[in-house]
RNA sequence: AGGCGCGUAGCUCAGUCUGGUUAGAGCGCCUGCUUGACACGCAGGAGGUCGGCGGUUCGAGUCCGCCCGUGCCUACCA
């Protein structure tokens, strides 16, 4: 028809979706204005790694908050989502370091300086690529105000928090046992390293007492092995059962190798076994030197020997117990990873090389008791899985007990809530259990310490800015490290936003509304921006905290590289596009469930995607061009049925979205969405409606008032979970007579439905008639249709209805809305009869307490029919017989309410009415 | 070792907080349909002892206890 709209058959997201992103993006749809009377409403993104690209967790953790951005901007709000990439020091510096490896060469030979220029250039043309994915997801953040960890005046402000808590004594700078990556050859913080549960062994080594070992095992002893002496000393080592047997103690190890920086043996005060020990020395074997043996309430009587070596250089509990005995320091493991100049005649060899050495060394001079199997946690590099050495080096730390208390606080009296609430469990128990933070690294790619050091005087000096020379006079050199990349990321939620200046921004929008993000960073990012927003910006960083789950394959497996089981959010977005992708995450993120992505959900919604397509394409093809202007939804006072039941429903689903996504319920929102587009609009509606638009239909304009108003409303409502298609269709139906109620561009030049209004649900549509009216419609049409189906009766034989026992008010409800019965079940007429047709060839169905009669000569399968009616008399007779006890018994109707005693009489009454009508069709149809 | 979760149809999940219709959805499966928006569709159907045992209750998928299975997080027992 000339004077109808078109649509495409099909939606190509392909050239859809990067015309609207550039639109929106274009036109100021995504800007925040803190200019604007709208009430505020902000969130910051998650910063990606700046060399990044665009996984399934930032998928889920920008749809998420995409959609209640997007959500808010349509309630009125003035939005601030800001984005922004991460420097991420230590993941970045790797990256480019295998770079370089590739070319044969590595950052020394480069250089400091040119080694982070190399950097700087590959983050910046790597950044293209994930902002370019973040446009392709639709996430509607305001890119004008796009930050960069180490942008200046992010960095400005990373130097003003160091400075502030260096001098406030928060941030101190001491030789400590740290975790030691011996691979990237930095610290870590305790976060950094995973710990993996590990079989390993438990070595029983003696050690000999002072006098007795001098002879054994001095270095005298070192440099050969005489097996039949060792034999000698083992069968010694044996003889002496008790533990502290023989002037030695007996010690139990997982790792042999720190033993030649072992510099005491340690028991419990109350332990019997060794108290004449106490005091007393022990000869370290192979290296030969005195161990006191002192008492120390952490070692734990009942593990191993009772009695452990102390390595304070090389093990953190031995670090803490040295510093309580007074004990030195003796390194055996360099950064390197390799054993130093203390450790003898092993100097040089791995230590994992070296723990093997030893083990053979100590059996040969039978010292090696026993190797037990030993499962236990080994703590791993998180970058690059290298296991993670202790060791002793001077490093800068914050202080983080004065910072947690009040981050604590602060959740406890719900000035920040975690959505769901159990996360706050999680939270505390970190927060309350926390260590000093290790906040510089060895690396090259970050923050540079603000710190300068005096060789003159061995001053320290912590400035904002280079100072140009020492107090002193002498010259400075700064401080080579860099800072944990968590550190500025930390200070995120205010330093994009112009922190420490006052800014407008800062103003308007610090606090946060919410922030949406995965479990994985709850303790590297959200936990150290609670303590440090609340300690630098007055204020916590937001008040509500929702915790995604993690998306894991379709089986419920994490994904991982090596099962290959990744899944590709950009090649799913190329399939099935961003809308249908968007869609499966927000339906299967229920809160506290991980997230199965399975293909047949993806393929489900991207099925429900081309339904809103198609929808709509029926929609307009049945709008007359003269229709330039979406006419007011009519007042359903003189509306029909049909219109009155969708008008109602539609306000009804929007009271539902709203309510789901006041509460972070996404999978709710989307469910909704979902049911009422396919099974009640277009299943019900559309085909109901269909006469009503016929050229020649008086009621047209009325109808098409109606189909547009739902319409509308459903492509506002599915905005924020599916933004391209829904802009793509938005824009094709006619601008509101109502310009105040019609999306515009801040510029007020063109339309777009990112900024419409979000419906609200209407009171005065509210109407249970219709919905009862449509329930028994659904009902009669429905019994058609099954006997049809299940007799194999064809769509184009038109069958005559007959309807018994239909009260009065059903029958002028169906009779009201004939037309409809007729064309839904295919029937030629319908008419009420006061008793069953003598026709034998006649199928009975029951509805509700109609019966109803359809002659199908010919047709009829008498067996197929009598099965099924035995079926569901069995059915009914359980549920009659599980009815009758509850009714049977005295203490439901006493204490039940009686609204539901009531209502479960009448399923009662119905099902035993029922039953008996099933009876006699039965008897009827097989005598 | 502690903490948190999960176990409902063949598969992936809602429903459990606030106990009470006939436990729902998508995918898959079966039957029949080129129905003038859509075969990425329409209509109909099969399929569930809600992990197990015990308890509370008139009534338990839902509340309580124990057990089994499974996943994750935290952790300085050498």
């Amino acid at each position: 028809m000339s004077d109808m709209r078109e649509l495409s058959k099909g939606f190509d997201h392909a050239t859809v979706d990067p015309k609207w992103y550039a639109f929106w993006e274009s036109s100021g749809a995504f800007r925040a204005d803190p200019a604007s009377s709208r009430p505020p409403f902000s969130m910051v993104l998650p910063p990606p790694n700046v060399t990044g690209v665009l996984h399934i967790g930032h998928a889920l953790n920008q749809t998420l908050p995409d959609i209640v951005c997007r959500w808010k901007r349509m309630t009125g709000h003035d939005v601030l989502w800001l984005p922004g990439t991460d420097h991420a020091g230590i993941a970045t510096q790797n990256v480019v370091e295998k770079h370089l490896a590739d070319e044969g060469t590595d950052r020394h030979a480069l250089g400091r300086e040119a080694f982070v220029e190399r950097v700087r250039a590959w983050s910046r043309q790597s950044h293209g690529t994930i902002t370019s994915q973040m446009r392709t997801l639709g996430s509607s953040v305001d890119w004008s105000r796009e930050r960069f960890t180490l942008d200046d005046d992010l960095s400005r402000a990373v130097r003003r928090v160091f400075v502030t808590l260096y001098r406030e004594g928060l941030i101190y700078r001491g030789k400590y046992i740290v975790n030691w990556c011996t691979r990237c050859r930095t610290a870590l913080s305790d976060l950094e390293v995973v710990h993996e549960e590990q079989a390993g062994r438990l070595y029983h080594v003696r050690y000999p007492s002072a006098t007795e070992g001098a002879a054994e095992s001095g270095p005298a002893a070192e440099g050969g092995t005489d097996t039949e002496g060792a034999d000698a000393a083992r069968r010694g080592a044996n003889a002496a059962e008790g533990a502290a047997g023989g002037g030695g103690v007996t010690v139990a190890t997982t790792r042999p190798e720190t033993m030649l920086g072992d510099t005491a043996v340690a028991v419990h005060p109350d332990d019997d076994r060794y108290r004449g020990l106490v005091g007393g020395t022990l000869r370290l074997p192979i290296i030969g030197r005195e161990l006191p043996v002192v008492a120390d309430e952490f070692v734990d009587a009942g593990f191993g020997t009772g009695a452990v070596k102390v390595t304070p250089a090389h093990d953190p509990n031995d670090f803490e117990m040295g510093r309580r005995h007074d004990l030195p320091q003796v390194v055996v493991i360099g950064e390197d990873g390799r054993m130093t100049a203390e450790a003898g005649s092993f100097a040089g060899q791995d230590r994992l090389a070296a723990r093997k050495a030893i083990v053979e060394r100590l059996e040969a001079e039978g010292l090696l008791e026993r190797v037990e199997d030993h499962r236990h946690a080994v703590g791993h590099c998180s970058r690059c899985h290298t296991v993670v050495e202790p060791l002793v080096s001077t490093q800068w730390f914050v202080r983080i007990k004065p910072l947690a208390e009040p981050a604590v606080a602060a959740v406890k009296d719900g000035r920040t809530r975690f959505v769901p609430e159990n996360w706050a469990r999680t939270y505390f128990e970190w927060m309350t259990n926390i260590h000093d933070w290790c906040i510089s690294r060895q690396l090259w790619w970050g923050h540079r310490v603000p710190a300068w050091y005096c060789d003159r005087c061995g001053s320290v000096v912590v400035e904002e800015e280079a100072p140009e020379a020492c107090g002193c006079g002498g010259p400075l050199r700064q401080d080579t490290d860099v800072l944990d990349t968590w550190f500025s990321s930390g200070l995120w939620p205010f330093s994009t936003m112009g922190w420490p200046d006052a800014t407008a921004d800062l103003a308007r929008y610090y606090p946060t509304s919410v922030m949406i993000t995965g479990l994985d960073i709850i303790f590297f990012w959200i936990a150290r921006m609670m303590m440090l927003g609340m300690k630098f910006a007055g204020d916590v960083p937001f008040k509500v905290v929702y915790i995604t789950s993690l998306v894991r394959d379709a089986h419920g497996r994490k994904m991982s590289k090596s099962k290959g089981n990744v899944v590709n959010p950009l090649q799913v977005m190329d399939e099935i596009g961003a809308d249908a992708f968007r869609f499966t995450l927000a339906a299967l993120a229920s809160p506290g469930m991980d997230i199965s992505l399975s293909e047949g959900r993806l393929r489900g919604y991207r099925q429900f995607v081309n339904k809103l397509w198609n929808v709509s394409r029926f929609v307009l093809m049945n709008l007359p061009a003269s229709l330039t202007e979406r006419p007011p939804a009519p007042p359903p006072a003189g509306l029909g049925t049909i219109h009155r039941w969708v008008l109602h429903r539609v306000s009804e689903l929007a009271a539902e979205v709203t309510r789901a996504l006041e509460g972070y319920r996404f999978d709710v929102a989307a469910d909704r969405l979902y049911h009422f587009i396919w099974h009640e609009y277009a299943d019900w509606y559309i085909e109901l409606v269909k006469p009503h638009l016929q050229e020649e239909a008086e009621d047209r304009e009325q109808a098409l008032a109606v189909l547009l108003a739902v319409h509308d409303r459903v492509l506002r409502l599915a905005h924020p979970f599916m933004p391209f298609v829904t802009e793509e269709l938005w824009q094709t139906l006619p601008a509101a007579a109502d310009a105040a109620d019609d999306g515009r561009t801040p510029d007020g030049r063109a339309r777009t439905v990112t900024r419409a209004a979000w419906p609200e649900p209407v009171a005065a549509w509210a109407d249970d008639e219709a919905v009862s009216v449509l329930t028994l419609l659904q009902e009669v049409v429905t019994g058609v249709r099954t006997v049809r189906a299940e007799l194999g009766v064809p769509p184009s034989r038109r069958l005559r209805l007959q309807i018994e026992h239909a009260d009065p008010a059903e029958r002028a409800v169906l009779d009201a809305h004939g037309e409809y019965v007729r064309r839904l079940a295919g029937l030629e007429a319908f008419e009420f009869v006061e008793a069953a047709p003598a026709d034998p060839d006649t199928v009975r169905r029951l509805v509700r307490r109609m019966r109803l009669y359809l002659p199908l000569a010919g047709i009829i399968d008498r067996a197929a029919e009598t099965v099924r009616l035995r079926r569901e008399i069995d059915k009914i007779s359980k549920q009659l017989g599980s009815l009758e006890g509850k009714l049977g018994n005295p203490k439901f109707r006493e204490r039940a309410d009686p609204e539901v005693v009531a209502e479960t009489e009448a399923r009662h009454a119905a099902a035993r009415q029922r039953r008996q009508q099933l009876d006699e069709v039965l008897a009827e149809l097989a005598p």
